[in-house]
DNA sequence: CTGAAAGCGCTTACAG
DNA sequence: CTGAAAGCGCTTACAG
């Protein structure tokens, strides 16, 4: 009853022809006659043949199979940029090994490992910073790597992104602007998180350089989550209550500062200016819509599968760097600052 | 200087030993005697081993893969459970492969199609309605599958989720009970979604039982974005100008309905009240906070993960029907019917 | 354009 | 507890 499954060797049996042909007309139908092509076409349906992945990666040398590793994959940021990739590379007939690293570099060099082992013809990772033995066994195995959601005009590896210093930059820049001089940061945890790190110098540079101070605390550091948004907004204005904009690490922190700032009376923007990070859908549609700082995700993923599919295609390994926009959009959590 | 790849016969080579006690070492060390273990392991460490997948997977069947097809990634309702399960298997040293099918049977059939060709020794798909060649497909492969987001006692595979006709039926009775009479909808495409199919099932059963009517021109269905719920509101009340309820598909709608009701000056839940389904992290801190139905994302796919797992280790393909609650939650966008 | 044959790097009865 | 050897299902020079 449960019959075993074909192999080739049966469709090459069936069609009388050898297996090496089967093979060809499989992989490159043109160097197979037609009539012979549609001789096995037939015993293909026929037996209801599918190829055996591990068999053709073994004597191959391609599993047809990207790598992909995320901070955690439950981000709308990361998920929007792995839905790219997918459709991406799907049309090549290349399939996705996901793995998320939770932000930790230890976590991801098992990742790796475990990818490397499995098979993969190409890795995506995001960000710069990796465990450097991720390095050394990327190199062995040759494969093409892009890191994204960084741009790094001098990086050893591929990079599609953009510069999180910048955008540090315009966020503090925008609100220098306004008139503000008392600044709150709730940025995401910094460790192991390049890009967070470097928005947060970033705006705490451009901070310093218009002679205002950026005091430890003004500062929180804490996990993406819209309630530890809400709940630094406390923490941050008991301490500091002439804090006129607080700046946020992403638009989640932002959702849950704006809720903060309402369990206070606050009004947004009147007493207290609040930004995100990332333009996640839903902004526009809130009230008060949020400024901040577009990250594109979706050019992410989309150029990452058409970089590694090229470098795959080209049996290359070239380094490419590709800077991404990233801007600013303004909105209605800011205005200016309050006169006191 | 660029050194190939070591080998498990190098490991062998290397150890003295033949290349099946290092294949023991590596799965089954209480096989094999210390002192061997570690001069095997010396090697291993010493050419810097690792084993390569492809190989493993041809010679023994089985490939430490799952293969996991949702409908999209970028809704926050997947990639948490995609999130939860990938932690769960990660433990096993299993990793996901991953594919989505963008609402389409047909695509979802290519997608397994290459999954199972490419190797998993489990599936895990959303919804009950699949293409019926994906079931002769899966049940050649005889590997362990199981259809989340949906509960269904008589199902003949497994699933895990909970039943959406009742939920449809519970948002209903609790806008019915406010005293609302005359409802909008704005649905996700049904078609191809069995989930969004029977939570509309649900509560038009519930209204019309209570003696009232959904009309089609209180109906509209739509792609799940926050801008389509925004002006699904003003096609509806363009159109109905009394409505008092919206039951939305999902929470990204029920916030752009939000928006559209804002649009037209009509006080949520006042004028209007809204449902939205999945209970979305942000959902309790936007003002008006949302009322909604939650699914158990993150429960599904840490199930989904055990299940699987239990199913690969014990050899067995059993059956299992996983009941989760997903309770209604009672927020600020429903109130009382208005007063005429 | 096609075939015979070696080989990809493992695992696993089988025998001892 | 260990080894010799077959075999997993393909691909790919090589020869014709």
């Amino acid at each position: 009853m449960q019959k075993k499954k074909p192999t080739l060797q049966d469709v090459a049996t069936q069609a009388k022809v050898s297996t090496a042909t089967v093979s060809r007309c499989l992989n490159n139908p043109d160097m197979v006659r037609v009539e012979v092509q549609e001789k096995i076409n037939r015993a293909i349906e026929n037996l209801g043949y599918v190829p055996d992945g591990a068999a053709r990666a073994l004597a191959s040398r391609r599993t047809q199979t990207l790598g992909v590793i995320v901070p955690t994959i439950d981000n709308s940021i990361f998920s929007k940029a792995l839905q790219y990739l997918q459709n991406g590379i799907t049309k090549a007939n290349y399939t996705l090994l996901l793995a998320n690293n939770d932000f930790s570099q230890e976590v991801e060099l098992r990742e790796v490992q475990s990818l490397l082992s499995r098979g993969i013809d190409g890795l995506v990772m995001v960000g710069a910073k990796h465990h450097p033995e991720i390095y050394k066994a990327i190199k062995r195995y040759q494969i093409p790597v892009v890191n994204l959601w960084i741009y790094d005009p001098e990086s050893e590896y591929s990079c599609i992104g953009f510069d999180h210093i910048k955008a540090g930059n315009q966020i503090a820049k925008h609100l220098i602007d306004l008139g503000h001089k008392n600044f709150g940061v709730i940025s995401g945890i910094r460790e192991n998180n390049d890009r967070a790190d470097e928005r947060f110098r970033g705006l705490e540079q451009q901070i310093e350089n218009a002679g205002f101070t950026l005091d430890e605390d003004h500062i929180v550091e804490c996990h993406y989550t819209v309630e530890n948004g809400s709940k630094s907004v406390h923490t941050l204005l008991d301490k500091n209550p002439d804090i006129t904009a607080i700046i946020c690490g992403n638009d989640i922190l932002a959702i849950g500062a704006i809720h903060g700032a309402q369990e206070r009376g606050l009004k947004v923007p009147e007493d207290l200016s609040i930004t995100g990070f990332d333009n996640i859908e839903i902004l526009p549609f809130l009230k008060p819509s949020i400024t901040t700082i577009n990250s594109p995700s979706r050019r992410m993923g989309e150029k990452a599968a058409d970089y590694i599919l090229q470098q795959i295609k080209d049996k290359t390994n070239n380094v490419e760097r590709i800077e991404l926009e990233a801007e600013l959009i303004v909105r209605e959590t800011t205005g200016p600052a309050p006169q006191i």
